[in-house]
DNA sequence: GGGGGAAGGACCC
DNA sequence: TTCCAGGGTCCTTCCCCC
């Protein structure tokens, strides 16, 4: 048995830990010198035989029944299929390429260790240590000391102490971030005032007009902006400057924390940049979509999306298809996009497994009130509930009813998830949480 | 056929 | 000791009804 290193057949083998992959397995800026297979051994050793772990492996089943399956459709195309399909790739292409627009300059900014780094700013005595922002059953932030053991976002609190065991614990404190959120944004509207924010530590501006009117480069901008937030704030920042937004996101992670990169409006820069730039680097592209790309057509890089045009078309949907392929040719958004309403609003809780049904119920009751007060608040009402439930066993189930009329408040609420909580019952949960697709109230 | 509703997933921070 | 979040968006598939 002696295949190519690192292919999926190496899976089962002798070292089990190295095909357990979560979601925090990737790396991520801060991660370099890590020791990779100790960290997923550790975390192999604490999941396994896990409810967790179990229903990880039961979707890893599902995800490579998919693969076979797309596996089998590639194996049925005729030279004639494929002949068609490198057409309807070749012409897609041409589209894509006329549309090309190199006239803008984007800059995404992302807040370095953005929790862990207000939390060290307000107590100073945390400096230089491996902090975690998060509890023990979840990890949202770890700083850059915490990184080097190989704890990171995502990373359920007690597999992060166990990776570092001094690693320190600090709870989520939203207000603060909130507050040095406003402070770095006051910068970024100077530099754009229509600028637009992805979360509380990131966002796009289009700094074109900047560019120009003043006479400087993105570089500067970049670095201007970064000391700008730096004084307002006392936090650093990284920038990545590109074409379009997509590539400037993957930019502002090349050089994390407290760095930028700069890619010119050039096409030759851009082409040469994605050829080689592995596909999970850019969003959109998870951990599902890369196993399919790789395992089914052998791409690994961008560039192979446009090598593998063909069979991208053949086998995925024209969304996809136009997606995957823009990537190949290092294409993204350009034009600022309209702001958007918010489509939802949800309220979800997890607590320790339970089959008591006069205790799911009063779960229920408050999060139909907090639910209710959160839209309340924003003078939102919506139509459809969504009742959200997490099995024992990590299996997550949605149902939904839709009312006559647009509702909001908590009796509302419950009329309706308490009927779709009963149709379920009987049952162990973990998590209970819902979702009401909401409409501006005028 | 197309639109709306329901269920499930992928992905992001 | 603890034992894998919570807030979103968008997409696909299926089904029903017009």
């Amino acid at each position: 048995m002696s295949s190519a290193a690192g292919t999926p057949s190496d899976c089962g083998g002798h070292r089990p830990w190295q095909s357990y992959h979560t979601a925090y397995t990737n790396a991520k800026a801060g991660m370099e010198g890590v020791d990779r297979e100790k960290v997923q051994k550790v975390i192999y050793e604490m999941s396994k035989g896990s409810k967790y772990f179990e229903n990880e492996q039961k979707k890893e089943a599902i995800t490579k029944l998919k693969i076979e399956h797309l596996r089998a459709q590639c194996a049925k195309l005729t030279d004639n299929d494929i002949s068609h399909f490198q057409k309807v790739a070749e012409k897609k292409i041409l589209e894509l390429e006329a549309s090309r627009d190199l006239s803008k300059i984007w800059l995404h900014t992302d807040m370095d260790a953005f929790y862990a780094a207000v939390e060290t700013l307000e107590n100073p005595s945390l400096k230089g240590k491996p902090l975690a922002v998060g509890s023990m059953s979840m990890i949202a932030t770890a700083s850059y000391e915490a990184r080097k053991f190989g704890v990171r976002a995502a990373m359920p609190g007690f597999i992060g102490c166990k990776l570092c065991p001094d690693l320190v614990f600090v709870r989520p404190n939203f207000g603060r971030y909130t507050h040095y959120s406003g402070l770095a944004r006051k910068v970024f509207q100077r530099y754009d005032p229509n600028f637009f924010a992805t979360s509380l530590d990131e966002a796009y501006l289009d700094i074109t007009e900047v560019c120009s009117e003043r006479g400087i480069t993105g570089e500067e901008v970049a670095s201007e902006l970064r000391d700008a937030v730096h004084q307002e704030t006392g936090l650093t920042c990284s920038a990545g400057v590109a074409p379009n937004r997509m590539i400037a996101k993957v930019c502002s992670d090349i050089n994390k924390p407290n760095g930028q990169f700069i890619l010119p409006n050039d096409r030759d820069a851009v082409t040469t940049f994605v050829s080689t730039l592995p596909i999970r680097k850019i969003g959109g592209i998870g951990k599902v979509t890369e196993q399919m790309l790789h395992q089914v057509l052998g791409i690994s890089t961008c560039q192979e999306m446009l090598q593998k045009g063909a069979f991208l078309c053949a086998l995925f949907s024209e969304g996809s298809t136009d997606f995957f392929l823009s990537v190949g040719l290092g294409l993204g958004g350009t034009e600022t996009p309209e702001h958007r309403l918010r489509k939802s609003m949800s309220c979800e809780r997890t607590f320790s497994a339970t089959n008591d049904s006069h205790l799911l119920f009063e779960k229920l009751d408050n999060l139909a009130e907090n639910l209710a007060d959160d839209m309340q608040k924003e003078c939102l009402k919506g139509r459809t509930l969504t009742l959200k439930l997490k099995t024992a066993a990590f299996e997550v189930r949605t149902r939904a009813a839709t009312a006559q009329n647009y509702i909001s408040s908590k009796e509302d609420i419950l009329i309706y998830a308490k009927k779709l909580l009963k149709a379920e019952m009987p049952l162990s949960l973990r998590l209970m949480g819902r979702v009401a697709n909401v409409s501006l109230q005028w």
